[in-house]
DNA sequence: GAAAAAATCTGGTTTACACCAGAAATATTT
DNA sequence: AAATATTTCTGGTGTAAACCAGATTTTTTC
């Protein structure tokens, strides 16, 4: 089945932490890199390996919160513990689109919309579009998966102004696609920001996450040539999702 | 002394979600976001919290949990929960060390020398510098402090050919400047890398955090004119030390 | 007053139960 | 065979109690 070692592998640990919540995490760790676990695979349930490692279920559990961390592992709501599928590698100075570079790893993109709506800009929004509060903008809320596992939620902003009628168009695609063909309105600027965050009741209610896990949190200001701001982007994505990087060449 | 509501704060939550350890968090959370507890501020003691709260102890950990993974609080290993600093702001496409965007920040940085020393190419390391195997390399181990928290500790890796000596030199400061300075070396390429990972034991242990909790790894690749490695820098930070902020324009 | 020893406080870890609600599998009915 | 009800399984949460080792503070000793 899956980890059932009496309580052998209590002797190699490092002496310098007696914490057997480690050494689960160490069984299970050592499970999936050696590939014995694949990825995606559904790990025994966490009352098996109580069981099996001998150890309380709440250390179990501690072992796997911190496997979880580390992007090791992930959970379904209520469904158990699963191998997690490597992470999509994400360059911000890149003009692609998540479309674009998920299926250039070899992955499978898929975009759907959640909502689109007229709404009143809140102070903070209007400030970074630079008009005035509640003036009329357009929110479209969108989840993105990959393979099938839904990765982020997002809430787009845009100026009516630069780009009326929007919302009548596909936006299962890229949105700055949508933007460039159809309105001339072209991206010369991004402004890209990341953080570690909880996430929110919403977002990981989309996500089907238990609430308050930690999450990334990107927000990206798209400008046009004139300085205006086209896109407000908020996305929140589960934490083990992507790994950035960037490769810079002095000019 | 803080938080003694006796049970006032179970009415005003999300009726989603019935989770008393969120509770707590938004009770701290609360108190941390409205300056009321300073940062850097010292929280009461987990039995203090419990008493205050009339949750059990593994209840109230689960919410300190939750404020460590988000990034508003962090621990001192056995001495007590502390209101996290905000975050660094770092953007890995400018040509910028540590000490100076730290700095510009109005924080202060500092940098530490723990070992220095001549070691064996391994076998990953050398296919990144292009050597064989056990080829002579220089190994700088520092560990790096924005105002007095250590924040991050870093393995870097230089090639002797181009920089033979390089020990004998003072390295609290930046290396990319004693490189340029004193052996005329110069970066022109940075290949930059992150993701979330568990803190090893060493890196854990040099940053006085409680070992495989979660942090940010990043990988730095330097290369040269003619395209050389210069510099191959492995750096553990903690994960809620720095927010990562692009600035990307068309050319 | 300074150094050393002791008591206390703090997080760190583990155990063992208990109950809930959603997911999944099974048995039942139509 | 398909739709439906039921049972079982899974994680999610909370409680209470212990014990450890390092940090800190207090007390004692010199």
């Amino acid at each position: 089945m899956a980890i059932n070692k009496p309580a052998s592998w209590m002797e190699p640990r490092n002496p310098a932490d007696n914490c057997h919540y480690l050494d689960v995490r160490d069984v299970i760790a050592k499970r999936i890199e050696s590939g014995e676990l694949e990825k995606g695979a559904h790990l025994p349930s966490e009352r098996q390996m109580e069981a099996a490692t001998l150890a309380a279920r709440g250390t179990v559990r501690a072992a796997l919160f911190q496997l979880e961390a580390e992007g090791l592992i992930y959970r379904k709501n209520r469904s158990g513990w699963y191998v997690a599928p490597p992470s999509v590698v994400y360059d911000p100075t890149r003009w692609e689109g998540f479309m674009s570079y998920v299926s250039a790893q070899g992955r499978a993109p898929l975009t759907e919309v959640l909502s689109t709506r007229e709404i009143s800009a809140p102070t903070a929004v209007a400030e970074i579009f630079s008009i005035a509060p509640n003036a009329p903008l357009y929110e479209i809320r969108r989840r993105r998966y990959i393979d099938g596992r839904a990765v982020l939620i997002e809430k787009i902003h845009v100026d009516p102004r630069l780009a009326p009628g929007v919302l009548e168009h596909n936006l299962d695609q890229s949105l700055t696609a949508v933007l460039r063909d159809h309105y001339g309105v072209t991206v010369i600027r991004n402004q890209v920001e990341m953080q570690p965050c909880a996430l929110t009741q919403d977002a990981s209610a989309a996500l089907c996450i238990k609430s308050g896990l930690p999450g990334l949190l990107m927000r990206r200001i798209s400008y046009d040539v004139s300085g205006r701001v086209v896109e407000y982007d908020i996305e929140h994505w589960r934490h083990d999702a992507l790994k950035i990087s960037v490769d810079i060449r002095i000019r």
